[in-house]
RNA sequence: GCCCCUAUAGCUCAGGGGAUAGAGCGUUGCCCUCCGAAGGCGAAAGCGCAGGUUCGAAUCCUGCUAGGGGCACCA
């Protein structure tokens, strides 16, 4: 057992998930040497950075943990522990504080290594494999064909699109879908307003108005032969429904497009209709028992599986129920092969979240892993702190275009995936208009063309990565640096598990704020006039691994990395 | 009435049960005789209220208060 121990740990990387896999091996060795009574050990232990540096690099609570259930005091099994980690190459030095607290210090040449095997690792670094093998598909924005993406789409783009990146960085294999609505009343109702823009009558009770609508209307009867206002109201109304919605989602795809975001799937819902694959949902359901009868209407018994109500899924009409696109375009998300559909929704959304996971039960499926559903709250416009109503009369719609070109794509992305999804977010028009750089954005995008400031000037002057010497990464900057830089995977890990792509924006400020105190203390350049020196060299390495940090990161958020600004 | 989200600094927001709660903007005092000051260092300023669980709670549980959203044979 002490040969496979020492094995295992004689050349530890110096990161938190190492440091934690060591503990659980020191664990499972004082098990079996005797020191523990039998019983269940932790999988895994937590290993983090203290806030205060006089905490040494690394700290775990284990002891105060897990003492406990072996009936130790936090103390006793802290000091054996802290004996056993001593012995670990790269350990410096390992503290015993407060009540069982293990504080670890390692050496510099320990932590600085990895300024070197980042490199190395270039772009590779971060990636890991715990969703090896999973198929997900992943929908997001799904919006109606009934008008442009608005803030609340825009939002569910940034954010839907770099969670994909982050789940592919976790080894996923990713689709990103688009749910198109082309089928229903409310693109009826687009049709009817398109066909009265054009005759230049009043905008229908329940229609949409607005610049693009006229617009659409415009084109399409630019675009068509025939004379469309002299058709039967019938034909004439499909053939703008027709036209008017292929406008509107090459528009929509376009400016998806110009954010940064393209789907690998756009799925029209009429697509089930016509191929029957409504019909064949609701047969497996008929057959498995969960549909019934009344009132004229075909129900799906969702209260089977926990919703408050049953659902309609055909009308007494005979028209299908919203529901019925989405039995059958789960069921084809399905049979493509993905083994987890996650469906991200607005707020306004989040009452359909029973009703789906009864469907997905209903199917035989089990809800929260074959369906995923994230809900995120919405966005809220506010003027010089005043909130402000989205109305389509008072031209306060803010589009997905309006917003980028008001602050650029960069910036947009970066504010709307900065925050957790589940909190409303407030976006300043006030703040917009003026067009600042207020935005957090710029202090992390600065950081990364420092670094390539820094490298220039560095191969300008003949410093060179062709020697390393970790030890000299001593400072106390450097030490941050390197620390910070030895999250990024774990960061990335988290924000896939935790499906928080904001998790990753806030990690990479920290970094920037790491990497320009260490530019403040740590010349990466000689002065004028001394010598390239070993030191140099050897932070040019530390230099570059931040840039890959921070170039790699900012592509997860579909935000540029920029060599100046 | 029921369901979901939220409540942390003046503002917008982070905080995976741990030690002295953070960032950006704003206020304010310093730092360009050398790698870009879009930067750094310092100051003031905060966990809605009340219980509970725990060695330890901003974090978990319950209740309350406040704000946002939702409760169709609409989509």
């Amino acid at each position: 057992m002490l040969d496979t121990l020492s094995v295992h740990v004689s050349r530890p990387k110096m990161t938190p998930e190492a440091l934690s896999l060591a503990l659980v091996n020191i664990l499972s060795r004082l098990q079996v040497e005797g020191f523990l009574s039998a019983g269940e050990l932790p999988s895994e232990v937590v290993v983090e950075r203290p806030k205060n540096r006089d905490h040494g690099d690394w700290a775990t609570n284990l002891a105060l943990q897990f003492a406990g259930q072996f009936g130790l005091k936090p103390r006793e099994l802290a000091e054996k522990v802290a004996e056993v980690l001593l012995t670990m190459d790269g350990v410096a030095k390992v503290d015993i504080a407060g009540p069982g607290f293990i504080n670890v210090t390692i050496s510099a040449g320990a932590a600085g290594e990895l300024a070197k095997t980042l490199v190395e690792l270039g772009n590779a670094y971060g990636q890991g494999e715990v969703l090896k093998g999973q198929k997900l598909n992943l929908e997001f924005v799904s919006a109606n064909p009934t008008g442009p993406i608005h803030l609340g789409g825009t939002r569910w783009a940034a954010v839907g699109d770099s969670l994909a990146r982050i789940l592919q960085s976790q080894g996923a294999e990713v689709t990103r879908e688009y749910y198109f609505n082309d089928h229903g009343a409310q693109i009826d109702r687009f049709a009817r307003s398109l066909l009265a823009s054009a005759r230049g009558a009043e905008t229908p009770e329940d229609g949409y108005a607005g610049a693009y609508i006229d617009q659409i209307a415009k084109q399409v009867m630019d675009e068509t032969a025939v004379e469309l206002l002299e058709l039967p109201e019938e034909e004439a109304q499909e053939a703008f429904r027709a036209a008017g919605v292929e406008l509107m989602f090459q528009e929509i795809r376009q400016s998806l497009h110009d954010f940064g975001v393209d789907f690998d799937v756009y799925f029209h819902e009429n697509s089930v209709y016509e191929s029957g694959a409504v019909d064949r949902a609701i047969e497996r359901l008929k057959a498995a028992g969960h549909m019934f009868e009344q009132d004229g209407a075909l129900w799906l018994r969702t209260t089977t599986f926990g919703d408050d109500r049953d659902r309609v899924v055909l009308k007494s009409d005979g028209e299908a129920a919203y529901i019925a696109g989405d039995l059958a375009y789960y069921l084809d998300k399905r049979s493509r092969g993905f083994d987890r559909c996650i469906y991200m929704l607005g707020a306004d959304h989040h009452g359909y979240v029973p009703r789906m996971m009864a469907m997905c039960a209903a199917f035989g499926d089990v809800p929260g892993v074959n369906l995923e559903i994230l809900i995120g709250q919405m966005v809220n416009l506010v003027r010089d702190g005043e909130p402000v109503r989205m109305s389509k009369r008072a031209g306060t719609v803010v589009t997905l275009e309006d917003l980028v070109e008001l602050v650029g794509v960069d910036a947009a992305r970066y504010a709307l995936v900065r925050s957790s999804i589940n909190s409303s977010l407030d976006v300043d028009l006030s703040v917009l208009e003026k067009k600042t750089n207020d935005n957090p954005v710029f202090y992390v995008q600065y950081a990364h063309a420092r670094t390539r400031q820094v490298a220039a000037n560095a191969a300008s002057l003949g410093v060179e990565r062709t020697e390393f010497a970790p030890e000299l990464l001593s400072h106390a900057a450097e030490g941050e640096l390197l620390a910070k830089l030895t999250q990024y995977p774990g960061v990335l890990a988290h924000a896939a598990e935790e499906r928080a792509p904001h998790r990753v924006a806030r990690y990479l400020e920290e970094v920037a704020g790491s990497y320009h105190r260490w530019y403040d203390n740590c010349r990466v350049t000689p002065l004028a006039g001394a010598d390239v020196e070993t030191v140099h060299r050897t932070r040019l390495w530390l230099n570059e691994a931040t840039s890959i940090v921070l170039r790699n990161g900012l592509g997860i958020l579909g935000v540029s990395a920029p060599e100046r600004m």
